[in-house]
RNA sequence: GGGGCUAUCGUCUAGGGGUCAGGACACCGCCCUUUCACGGCGGUAACACGGGUUCAAAUCCCGUUAGCCCUACCA
């Protein structure tokens, strides 16, 4: 049997589409996709997957898609497709093709439905044509003889392929079934010579075509002459090249996939998208990342405080090294990368061939340093779902201030919490520190405090460092006591910012009950 | 068992025949300081193992070991 193994160029190596894909155009525009599955939460790795899938269109002025690969009809439910889309959407890997958020019935894009299940037609098309040409044949085998036959190979210590090896001969390859009875649909694999995966970042890899089988492309119908649903290595063929992907960026767990794709793709006289396989996120300790090792769904990141962008860059410098002019970021001031500059830089070449650990504290620190960075304006959207719905928006020169003064907290959460004092009233008070800092000594002082009516940070400091001359105090004695009257704690920011957040009149009321 | 992928500080990595093996995060120390932080400066710390090839190997080759993936009518 005739196949094309076709070694991809050294231009799919550069990353450029060229001709390489389906020859007509000389420069087609770029393609990618995430595929996921609907049958859980979305993944940390999943989404890393789609990141790089969007960077790499976004790079390139192409196209990316979301497609959902619901075929696991026992597995996939509305619900986990909502919580992917939403999922996706938090991140900020907006897609140009797909499901339409919350409409299981819509979609935008001109090659939909970009639900699999909703492109059956398309598929039993496919597979019929595969029949038609011989390229496929029914298999009436049941579970139960293959189970056996299965057995008795390994038994013999070698390992079970369908119609191959010890099990040669036994398959329906030659049997000619005609359609009266139900049966799976198997897909000629060809024998001799290695099948080869150009893969973008894997590089050139060679597989053995003697170590595959005719893999069953649809299940068992459900009545004579009904093809059964088709199984997922047939329908990503059928939907990549009808959604005219050029690129197709993936888990490496799909690596041994591809060459049983790439018959398919030639059986069916498509040309070969390009492939990358991008390493797994591993957990801290190297074990495939699970709830195990804390939060692997997106939406606890979500809930931990951290910022989409925070999450786009730690997610992206995992097995990716930006490299500026050749050289390899090294501050940590080019650590911080903008999306422009991600969706600039990023380039396939530069990726690393190796799993990864998951880095918390580095999300953390990437985190922090994009907090600082932010405006309120920026950081507020986000903000908001962290604080309680009584916290009433403020004027415009106390959110300049209250980002000033809590710009240093690690995540959101951090920063809702050091800007409770400015709503409520403390509840309770830490006594040690009130036993510590509320002293005799220091009343006159706050008293004098109280009085002050000019809430400019610098006249504020001016006249607090008037009060500490006069009454022989040093600034932490005031500070302290301050802190611990408006904030029940000893900890608060920056004594002058605090005032001003609490504002005059509830500085006031606050200081009321310790004069 | 078969096939495939991978292997540099604790982590993410740069480096791909000659480097004091570089950086970032984390960690430790010092400084700054009105608390907590932030910030500044400095430090500890790595080429999985064994054979080759070579004047010279982290780098090239071959093994070994370890981890992961595929080997389903899952995706």
């Amino acid at each position: 049997m005739a196949f094309c193994i076709c070694a991809q160029t050294e231009s799919a190596r550069l990353g450029h589409t060229g001709c390489l894909i389906r020859g007509h155009s000389m420069s087609r525009q770029v393609v990618t996709r995430f595929a996921p599955s609907p049958t859980g939460m979305l993944h940390i790795g999943g989404v890393r997957t789609a990141l790089f899938c969007w960077l790499f269109a976004r790079k390139h002025g192409g196209r990316f898609i979301l497609r959902i690969e619901d075929t696991d009809l026992s597995r996939s439910t509305d619900d986990n497709i909502r919580i992917i889309e939403e999922g996706m959407a938090w991140c900020g890997l907006d897609w140009d093709e797909g499901p339409i958020v919350g409409d299981p019935g819509q979609w935008k894009g001109p090659h939909g439905p970009y639900r699999q299940m909703q492109r059956m037609d398309l598929y039993k098309a496919k597979i019929q044509e595969l029949l038609d040409k011989g390229l496929a044949y029914r298999c009436r085998c049941s579970r139960e003889t293959l189970d056996e036959r299965r057995k008795a190979v390994e038994a013999a210590g070698k390992v079970f392929q369908y119609n191959r090896g010890l099990d040669a001969g036994r398959g329906c390859a030659d049997a000619n079934h005609d359609a009266s009875e139900s049966a799976a649909i198997r897909f000629r694999m060809p024998t001799g010579g290695d099948i080869v995966v150009a893969d973008l970042i894997k590089g050139e890899t060679r597989f053995p075509a003697d170590s595959l089988d005719d893999w069953i492309i649809a299940r068992t119908g459900e009545g004579p002459g009904e093809i059964g649903v088709p199984t997922y290595n047939f329908c990503v063929v059928v939907d990549d090249t009808h959604m005219e992907v050029t690129h197709v960026i993936r888990g490496d767990d799909h690596l041994n996939n591809t060459p049983k794709q790439i018959p398919l793709f030639a059986a069916f006289g498509y040309d070969l998208p390009a492939f990358a396989h991008v390493p797994m996120i591993l957990g801290a300790d190297g074990a495939k990342l699970s709830k195990r090792h804390g939060a692997t769904s997106i939406t606890e990141y979500q809930a931990m405080g951290l910022l989409p962008s925070a999450v786009r860059l730690a997610l992206a410098r995992l097995s990716w090294t930006p490299k500026i002019d050749g050289k390899a970021v090294e501050t940590a001031e080019e650590e911080l990368l903008t999306d422009e500059q991600m969706i600039q830089l990023f380039d396939l070449a530069d990726c690393q061939k190796s799993a990864a650990r998951f880095d918390m504290d580095k999300l953390q620190w990437l985190n922090q340093k994009l907090i600082q960075r932010a405006s309120w304006q920026e950081l507020e959207p986000h903000l908001r779902s962290f604080m309680p719905a009584e916290w009433t928006v403020k004027p415009d020169a106390w959110k300049a201030q209250a980002i000033h003064a809590t710009q240093k907290g690690k995540s959101l959460t951090d920063m809702a919490e050091a800007l409770r004092f400015a709503f409520e009233r403390p509840a309770t008070f830490d006594e040690k520190a009130a036993e510590k800092f509320m002293t005799p000594a220091v009343k006159p002082a706050l008293r004098e405090v109280a009085a002050l009516a000019d809430y400019n940070h610098d006249r504020l400091e001016a006249d607090f460092n008037a009060i500490l001359e006069r009454h022989s105090l040093k600034t932490k004695d005031l500070a302290q006591a301050l802190r611990v009257a408006l904030c029940g704690k000893p900890v608060s920011p920056g004594i002058f910012d605090t005032l001003i957040l609490v504002g005059r009149e509830e500085v006031v009321a606050r200081l009321e009950r310790w004069l």
